[in-house]
DNA sequence: CGTTGTCCATACGCCGGCGTATTGACACAC
DNA sequence: GTGTGTCAATACGCCGGCGTATGGACAACG
C-alpha cells in the first residue's frame, strides 16, 4: 500500500522535475540521470515510474496542458465582466516567470513531434478564450477574432522582450510599468469599451498585473 | 593561394550550415557530424576551419547578427516616412520563416551563455529602432516607447502565433489577412497618424506585407 | 621532380546519456 | 518468519557526439 508523506518519490514529483529542466534548460535538458541526481536518486528510480524518456515527457506536458488551460481558465472565468476577464487571462497566465520559460521553451521544441499537439492546443484555448472575451464586448466574430489576436500576440511578445530585453522592460515599481499596462489597456480595447480618459480600470487589478508581468 | 570557386567549403559554408541546423534542429542540433553529413564531408574538414563548436557558434552568430541588424536596418532606414519605415521593417525581418525560427530558437536558448548577448543586442537595436519611428511622429520621447514596445511585441507575438497556431493565422491571399493588416496599422499607430478611415496605406506595401508574413 | 601549403579522410579515445538486468532494502500480510 | 509488493541502487552494454592525431590528395611553385 502507498506510504503516507515519506520522501519517496511518486510519478508526479518526477514530471515537476522535469517541468523545471524544461524552465532551466530547455527540453533537451530533461535528460533523466542529471534530472535524478537533482532528486538525490539513481536511474532506478526513475525506471521504476517511467517506461522511458518519453512517457516523462508525456507526463510532464499532459501537468503543464492541465495547469495552463483548465485550471487557468476555470478561475478566469469566474469573472463576468470581458473586460477584467482579458486583464485576469493576462495575469493569471503570466503569474510566474518559469510559466513563460516553459512556454518559449516547448514553442521552439521541434525534436519530440509530440510537444508541437500539445502547446496548439494550449495556443487554441486560449486563444479562443479571448476571442469569446471580445466577443462578450458585443463586436462580430470577425472583429473579436482581430482584436484577440491583438491581444495575444502583445501577450506574448511581452515575454519575449521581457527575456529578451530584461532591462529595457519597465520594473514593477517604476511607474513607467503602470503607466505602460494603462496604455496597453486603453489600446487593446475597442474606442467604445474604452475605460474614461483618467482611470476605469480597477486599482486591484493594475496592482496584479503589476505584481505578476513585472517581476518573479 | 586560395581556390575560386570549386566544391571547396569556406568557413562561412559552415556558418550557413550552422544556422539553417539552428532554424530546423535549435541550438543544440549543431552538432559537427551530423552538419558534416549533410554538407558531404567529415569532421577533418570541420576541425580544419574551426577549433571547436563553440567557434562555429560565434560565426553563426556574427552573420546572423549582421544580417538582422546592419543589413535589415539600413535597407530600412532608407524609407524617410517613418509609418512606412515601421511596416518596412516588419516586412524585412520576417522576410523567411527561417530568419523567424532562427529568432525564436535563438531567444529560447541558455545554453551557451555567448547566444543571449547577441540575442539581446539584435532585439536592442530593432526596438530603438521602431522607437525612433514614433519619436519621428512628432510624440515625446516615452510615449514612443510605449508605443514601440506595444508594436514590438505585436510583431514578436506574431511571429509565435504563426509557428503555435499554423492554420489561425490567415493564410496571405485570404481576405481576412489583408483586412488583419489595416486593423493592426490603424491600432498601432496614435490616432493622430492613422490613415484615412479607408486607405491610405500604399497598397504595394500591403501587398509586400501579404506575402511576407503569410506565407514562407 | 621535390617541396610546401591547403583541405579533407580515417581512426582513435573520451564522455554523457539511454535503457536493461539484477539485486537489495523495507513495509506489510498471514 | 516467510512471502509479496514497492521503490531504489548498481552494474553493464550501447550509441552518438566531441576533440585529437595522423596521413593522404592535390595544386602551386621552384
Amino acid at each position: 500500500m502507498p506510504r503516507e508523506t515519506k520522501n519517496v518519490l511518486s510519478a508526479n514529483d518526477w514530471a515537476e522535475a522535469a517541468l523545471s529542466a524544461i524552465a532551466a534548460r530547455g527540453i533537451e535538458g530533461v535528460a533523466i540521470e542529471p534530472l535524478a541526481r537533482e532528486l538525490g536518486v539513481t536511474k532506478g528510480s526513475f525506471y521504476w515510474h517511467f517506461a522511458n524518456r518519453n512517457a516523462l515527457l508525456t507526463a510532464a506536458l499532459d501537468c503543464w496542458e492541465a495547469r495552463e488551460t483548465d485550471d487557468v481558465l476555470a478561475r478566469v472565468a469566474q469573472e463576468t465582466d470581458p473586460k477584467i476577464r482579458i486583464q485576469r487571462l493576462i495575469i493569471e497566465v503570466n503569474t510566474s516567470k518559469r510559466a513563460s520559460r516553459i512556454y518559449t521553451a516547448l514553442s521552439s521544441a521541434t525534436k519530440p513531434a509530440l510537444v508541437r499537439e500539445y502547446v496548439e492546443r494550449v495556443s487554441r484555448r486560449r486563444l479562443d478564450f479571448i476571442i469569446d472575451c471580445y466577443a462578450g464586448l458585443g463586436m462580430g466574430r470577425e472583429a473579436a477574432r482581430r482584436w484577440a489576436l491583438q491581444t495575444y500576440s502583445v501577450f506574448l511578445g511581452s515575454l519575449q522582450i521581457r527575456r529578451d530585453l530584461p532591462d529595457e522592460w519597465p520594473a514593477s515599481d517604476d511607474p513607467a510599468f503602470a503607466e505602460y499596462m494603462r496604455f496597453l489597456m486603453v489600446n487593446l480595447l475597442p474606442p467604445d469599451a474604452r475605460p474614461a480618459a483618467t482611470d476605469q480600470v480597477p486599482a486591484a487589478a493594475g496592482a496584479r498585473q503589476a505584481a505578476c508581468l513585472g517581476t518573479s
